[in-house]
DNA sequence: TCGAGGCATCGACAATCGTCAATGTACGCG
DNA sequence: CGCGTACATTGACGATTGTCGATGCCTCGA
């Protein structure tokens, strides 16, 4: 039912608690797995794929729908993951739903695995 | 269902930009969700950085075991999991197991995230 | 005011996951 | 040889996931 997956952490700023650089904390893999998480699908890595490679930024879901193979409602709940994840924004304009990358958010991830 | 009557095109349609570019193909956001995946759980990342902060860049079970409160076959299973995805490599020696980051793994997938 | 389009949410389902205890396999040492 | 250690594998389980169809909620335009 309802996720349980609480928690937010909308921007860690702490940048990076490297995987490759010391020790994780409980929270910090906590934290990190969840973003590793939401990025371990295909169809959500396409979408956002499919964001990035706008030229405004941002598309909205009939846009996205069309371009994976998958059902309005499949799509929705893959767009709200990246969004409780941190990775995308989500924008209400007029009649549609706009979504967006989070600026910096996948950088701050690539750094964690660099470090 | 579908409608049979021609269509005239809408302007209003036109609620976005098309999504176009460098889209991720299927064989492409599969294998980049599969690395994800690996990632995407607690335990794999903490026993990542375990490995990544030894002195001697390998570890064994027994250390990894002791480190993490998850039962002996359960660490084993996760070790798997990660060498399956390519980022550790597993080496017997003598009675043990010595699982070592794959060199660039990391940073290949960091890469991915950038682009 | 009504109808239609765009999207989120719900309920259901099979599939997969993370975990454990138990068992199996290989090695090293008396 | 027989025993103990280090690790892999198995079988089972509850929990979570990805997906769909159906439905509900807004917003717009006629």
């Amino acid at each position: 039912m309802a996720t349980e997956l609480t928690v937010l952490e909308p921007v860690s700023t702490s940048c990076c608690s490297p995987v490759t650089g010391g020790v994780l904390s409980d929270a910090e893999a906590r934290s990190l797995a969840a973003r590793f998480k939401a990025m371990g699908d295909p169809s959500r890595l396409r979408l956002l794929s499919l964001i990035a490679a706008t030229e405004s930024g941002e598309a909205c879901v009939c846009d996205l729908n069309e371009s994976l193979d998958l059902s309005q409602g499949t799509v929705s709940h893959h767009l709200g993951i990246l969004v409780k994840a941190g990775l995308l924004t989500r924008t209400k304009r007029g009649q549609w739903s706009f979504y967006a990358l989070v600026p910096g958010a996948m950088s701050t991830l690539a750094r964690a695995l660099d470090a």
